[in-house]
DNA sequence: ATGAAAAGCGAATGACTACTAGGTTTCCGA
DNA sequence: TCGGAAACCTAGTAGTCATTCGCTTTTCAT
């Protein structure tokens, strides 16, 4: 028994029940932009360690090989696709809107965002926790956008406090960990059964308190 | 050049590297508990796709074969370990305590607990971010576990409220999945960068203002 | 002391993985 | 239209994985 004949039947059998059959040569920019789109589909499904390239590569319609020559490996195509998701997330907050509360009322309308990208939602919860791991791949990746995400946030409702705008007592930092850990964690849940609860309402109910202006 | 004898070399290698030496056999009960104890290391830093039962056994001091004596699949190893993990955690609240205070003092004393076993903070965000897909084994468990936690955290905030020590306009029900949702995030801000938080204070401080007796 | 059950082992099976070498096809600018 | 570059392929390398088979060793109740 030949075991090429028997990975070459497996892989004619995965082209045929996934992805698009193979075609014409595509032009560069737009075919690199749809192996990231399949990365965020797969890593965002079974994260990054175990997700692999041929079940990317299935689901552009192209092999292997093919994908390695766009990203020369797995490590880079996983940098790709969370700059990717960066830029996607990063039009729907402006950290630095003269008015804080208005930066806040951009992150309800990205947590909004959200439920319509089930994938996108997914691939942050898998890989943060993923790479938690001190070996992952993209665990420096996430230690520092948290700082960043944490900080800027904190600036927002200093912002706010200078404004006049912040309810009595209320810490910029702590409240700016305490909202970005909130959102996480409803992440999850809605994940796991999305009919249990309404993201936004559930924010917005944690922020309002905090604020001596209607949201 | 033979592929039995790399692969017995590189074997030879792993158990010299990690793990105990293969000694005498053990006593039935104690075994499988250092088996559960091993697969909470591994599973919690490379997740239960992508951790391998090998690895559990290196860390025993057993062959793979051996340890499938005791768990006759993967998927059977997972439950033990995520009972072995629940069965921990449950003695630390009793969410049916007669004063809904005590039970909230009880999950503030789970939390601080957890700051000192960090490998069962990361088996459960890494194992609850996984499941979240629905072919993942334990999706049911975690989904059926989030389900339970929810509603007894509510039975709390009810209670609390039947006492009159519940701050005006707190709905038990939202209360306890923020709650909840809440040291979610947490853990995974404290797993990625332990020094930048204290777990416990912040959900105190989320804690506090819905109540109107002291923590 | 003995015999059955439990604990454990090596080796194999068939599947999967990331990545590479070397060749072919397509495209596009000069 | 022609040549080089980019896109893509097949076939392989050198592993990893979970699971199973048949076997030996140990333990423990009688």
């Amino acid at each position: 028994m030949a075991p090429e004949s028997l990975r070459s039947a497996a892989r004619i059998e995965r082209m045929t029940l996934t992805g698009k059959p193979r075609g014409e040569y595509a032009k560069t920019a737009s075919r690199k932009r749809e192996i990231l789109e399949a990365g965020i589909d797969v890593f965002s499904t079974s994260g990054f360690r175990s997700g692999s390239i041929r079940e990317i590569a299935d689901k552009v319609g192209m092999s292997q090989a093919g994908l390695l020559h766009h990203f020369t490996n797995k490590n880079e195509l996983l940098a790709g696709v969370l700059e990717l998701r960066d830029n996607r997330s990063r039009a729907y907050i402006d950290f630095d809107a003269p008015l804080g509360v208005e930066a806040l009322r951009g992150y309800l309308g990205l947590i909004e965002y959200n439920t319509s990208v089930r994938g996108l939602v997914e691939l942050h919860c898998v890989l943060s926790a993923e790479a938690t791991s001190h070996a992952h791949p993209a665990h420096d990746y996430f230690v520092e956008r948290y700082r960043y995400v944490v900080e800027s946030m904190t600036k927002v409702f200093r912002r706010i406090a200078d404004a006049g705008m912040l309810a009595p007592g209320v810490v910029p930092e702590n409240a700016a960990r305490a909202l970005i850990a909130l959102t996480d964690g409803l992440q999850v849940q809605w994940l796991l059964d999305s009919s249990s609860l309404d993201m936004v309402d559930e924010a917005r109910r944690y922020l309002q308190p905090l604020l001596l202006v209607e949201l």
